[in-house]
DNA sequence: GTGAAAGCGCTAACAT
DNA sequence: ATGTTAGCGCTTTCAC
């Protein structure tokens, strides 16, 4: 490892003169040929600034910390913090990722990642839940992934449910489908309340009327397929939105046992939320992908743009939420997701 | 943040003692109550030493890194990392996540994570595959997860493929298949290879003959499907072993088309690549689990093992490969897959 | 324009 | 048994 002192050792200049060339910090006042010398000599000598040591000094470590809580281990979990990654890197942070299945474990992480002098925090709780802030994270710069602040103090990004709910039973109105169910969840969730209420919307707006025999709500259990298999023959609807793929499958299910082909006799769209679809069902399905990945890489935009604007002072922080510089068209708070068309919902129309 | 310098003023030491105390590197060489006074003074003004500042002075940061080609977005990549955690967390280190779609965004991470000083590093392909490890990694501590060196260099953890085709084979012929199909993966793959090897062993070893049209590698896509619709009519299989998740999809997609119920009428293993069965196919059906966190969970430990053995010397890395202590039992190299009885493959005989 | 010097918080060899 | 000292590699003020 090059330091700034072999550097300035070879050069025959002081370390000082080094660090001010090498950080664009001398304002001309170093003499351009020997700024060049300097550069030039870092570059053959492979100099990598030490990391470590500029922290210390600095007391910016340019690293932020992910926190989630229980379900790290959840399929979408990855492209969250792909997307974090991205952000994050091409910003010139580096981003280190704690979870575990229960809060102590958590709590430990943040500790460990506080002695290092992480910078700010990612707190993602992997579906889209109101959540309590822990306690030890309020005095850090903070944004929620996928999740709302109960008490709602902090920034946080998180998919446009509503709109998921909306443009899905829009695109099955679209493609001539008169009866549309809704396969639901059963828990209350913002993702849930918020789909549902896209879907009357959507109806509405067409003329449709809402009938509350067509919405069913399900857990993830061995009842969940009776449940739609009676919906489907009591109802004979002809389109169906789907919560997520798990409740998708049942619909497959009921359709595959009485003879019918999907995207023919009846019309599907599902939100992707384990991208399964994409291996298993996409051929005859048209999705809903959740926008995980954006949803990482806007939360990390907007913490870093509220650390390097307000720095990373512990006292302050928490007032500074509101001064955020509020996010425009290309950074929503609310991330729109993208219906993909693998194939049309009702093929042969 | 207090510092050591902070309680040796409050106690009327000097940092050194301060030093030594806190790290118990003081053979007893200070006298008992004064150390007594240090820790309570510590306690006290909460003091948590700056990880920074020791990494500077130790050249030791206790933070590894994670470094995974393209695929970190995969839905098992969490439970990697998260026994990778664990196990970390126990040790007392850290673990850094890369990842990017191109070996370019990986380079850079890679560079980042060596400023930052990291002890060492892990390595993923996210499906059990021969990788070349690249160079910039080459003079770190360095363990491959679910990947095997090309040129066989560094130590590696993976599933132990052979014994999950052996292990769902005879499963099916207990439940008493008699025609046991293998729905498997085009592509070549270590896990494809040893899976399939497995199968044809568990046949042999029960007397039974392996016909190798009863073998059927697809793509994942619209063909696959066809194709096993056409195994079945064709050869009546009575008992499935499937590759993944997806391919398992098409022996269900072709069971419902033909009335026929898994569980009962026709019996499913299947490797549980994406964590999906749980959610959806689980009620009828028999999986193996990768052991994806126990590879995570062995690897950070063999890392760590390994760092704390030998250094993190660079030069001397690369040779001490060969040496490294061999994993015993409870830490094999070999990852052994559990077999998961969600219900009998064969519910009603 | 450039260099000397101080110091971030910690460790460890060396004095006392 | 404890303190002194010298850094780790870097940034930054202040003198020259």
């Amino acid at each position: 490892m090059t330091t700034m002192k072999q550097i300035a050792q070879r050069v025959g200049v002081s370390v000082s003169t080094v660090s001010l060339v090498l950080n664009g910090r001398d304002g001309g006042r170093v003499k351009p040929h020997i700024a060049q010398r300097v550069r030039d000599a870092a570059e053959e000598m492979g100099y990598q600034p030490n990391a470590l040591a500029r922290s210390l000094r600095t007391n910016r470590t340019h690293i932020v910390g992910f926190i989630s809580v229980e379900v790290a281990t959840t399929p979408y979990a990855g492209r969250i913090i792909q997307g974090a990654q991205d952000a994050l890197s091409e910003l010139g942070y580096l981003l280190i990722t704690v979870s575990g299945d229960d809060d102590k474990a958590v709590e430990g992480g943040i500790h460990a990642l506080k002695r290092y002098g992480v910078d700010g925090f990612l707190y993602s709780a992997m579906s889209n839940r109101v959540v309590d802030v822990p306690e030890s994270l309020c005095s850090f710069p903070l944004v929620l992934v996928d999740a709302t602040d109960a008490e709602n103090r902090f920034p946080s990004i998180e998919p446009d449910e509503f709109r998921i709910g909306y443009d899905a039973t829009t695109r099955l109105i679209e493609a001539g489908c008169e009866h549309i169910a809704y396969i639901g969840c059963l828990q209350p969730m913002i993702a849930q309340t918020g789909r549902a209420e896209g879907y009357r919307q959507a109806l509405a707006d067409h003329g449709m009327r809402f009938d509350e025999r067509l919405q069913c709500d399900v857990l993830n259990n061995g009842r969940a397929l009776r449940a739609v298999e009676e919906l489907y023959d009591a109802q004979r609807p002809d389109g169906f939105f789907c919560f997520n793929d798990a409740r998708a499958w049942y619909v497959y299910e009921t359709a595959a046992r009485r003879g019918l082909t999907v995207g023919r006799d009846v019309s599907v769209v599902g939100v992707d939320n384990h991208r399964v679809f994409a291996e298993t069902f996409s051929p005859q399905l048209t999705t809903i992908e959740l926008p995980h990945y954006e949803m990482g890489y806007w939360a990390a935009n907007r913490l870093v743009a509220a650390i390097e604007d307000h720095g990373v002072d512990e006292a302050q922080w928490p007032q500074m939420t509101a001064p955020l510089p509020p996010l425009d068209a290309t950074s929503p708070a609310k991330v729109h997701c993208t219906l993909i068309e693998k194939e049309s919902v009702r093929g042969d129309r």
